[in-house]
DNA sequence: ATCCTCAATAATGTCGACAATTCGGCAAGG
DNA sequence: CCTTGCCGAATTGTCGACATTATTGAGGAT
């Protein structure tokens, strides 16, 4: 009757090592320094990164080990660009099929935004930035979908704290997070794609600001 | 140097296996019959289940083994849906992008599709029509996307044979596919994005249609 | 007759050891 | 000085054996 908690599963620790940052891109993964580090064998590590590869955090070359995969900026914008467009697709479904109970969740996010805002915690406001979309797939009713988002979402985390740091970010993300939650509440699906397709629009739009400043800012401080 | 070829890979043997229906849905993988039957260890077999698992392809339910995973038919619905939305953004992506040989090549499936319909071969059509997709990915030069659109299609695959039985489907699809090469030989992003739209749309209804046509059927003739 | 217990069985999960492969350095040759 | 081939350390790939877990069926009690 003793089910070990999900947290010892190596995949699961291989997992939060790598979104977290803690292992980073390009680092070699040797599967008996994990399996002694995570405390595991060195069988359920190698599963773990099967799944990993699969997933696309990982990068499994035959005979050649795993490595943590390195997300170019350009894939960072592919997969903020399928994002978008999945996203609104779930939120237009999300406006007709939302509950009460789902809007009441939603509203709470929106205060607690309002208030980090208004305190100026960026990397605050960005997780409850997280939870509203998650909200909004829940409500949708769509696994398929859903699960595809959550994977790329995990794929591109290393950039999305980038994105946070760009003046006035905050305030005009809270603006157009206003206007998706007015469409959910108001069961408009068509203002719901838009606002959510324009907020997303956006959110590429800083992400390419935040591509090209690291690269100005490397080339500046170089070596 | 002998490298042996793929097909000699478990994963791709069990996922062919499954794709073309020899292994029905629900079908238990005992992995040590599977094995033999493949001819290799069942340390492949494990990695390759993995694999499928993570795919979407295979359930894998700790101690309990594997089985092929039964999509359903809201199932299949979901994914034609998501398929549609990321195939309207890469027909858009892929009217702008598209090469002269891009261009040659879609219009020799073009060529060969107008054949088949005028031989009534809805089969060979079938498989045209998945060489024109294919085609339009890569013109749009977008492998997240890609990547995540052939995964949908390998899961689907199963209800696609059906929706080829609704009468006069072939002559409509033609058109319909006239339009998206149209629209791409143009390079007009928004007449690609929906002429593909339109299609997808069109094929959702056939899924529909075919999949309340099993429910009768299936009503009439019980057991 | 039905339900419960419990052993028998079959399959999966895990571990250790060994074979196969890659990669680094190093020496010989051009 | 650069290239080529080779050896050895490190790492992955594979196999077999064993432990663990679910499932099944018989037998007995109610």
């Amino acid at each position: 009757m003793k089910r070990r908690p999900v947290r010892a599963d190596p995949y699961h620790k291989l997992r939060e090592a790598i979104v977290s940052g803690q292992l980073h891109p390009n680092e070699r993964l040797v599967e008996a320094a994990i399996a002694e580090r995570i405390g595991a064998g060195r069988t359920a590590v190698r599963a773990a990164l099967v799944r990993l590869d699969q997933e696309g955090l990982v990068e499994l070359e035959r005979n050649r080990g795993a490595r943590v995969r390195h997300i170019s900026d350009g894939e960072a914008l592919e997969i903020e660009e399928v994002r978008a467009v999945l996203e609104a697709m779930l939120a237009r479904r999300a406006a007709t099929r939302v509950s009460a109970e789902g809007l009441s969740a939603l509203r709470q996010v929106m205060i607690q935004m309002r208030e980090r805002v208004a305190a100026g915690d960026s990397i605050g406001y960005s997780e409850l930035n997280a939870t509203f979309h998650q909200t909004i797939w829940t409500a949708a009713g769509h696994p398929t979908a859903s699960r595809l988002v959550a994977g790329l979402k995990s794929q591109g985390i290393r950039f999305q704290y980038q994105t946070a740091l760009r003046p006035g970010r905050a305030e005009r993300s809270l603006r157009e997070h206003e206007a998706i939650f007015a469409a959910l509440k108001a069961h408009d699906g068509d203002a719901a794609e838009a606002a959510m397709r324009e907020h997303l629009a956006e959110v590429l739009d800083t992400l390419r600001w935040a591509i090209d400043t690291q690269h100005r800012t490397a080339r500046w401080l170089p070596g």
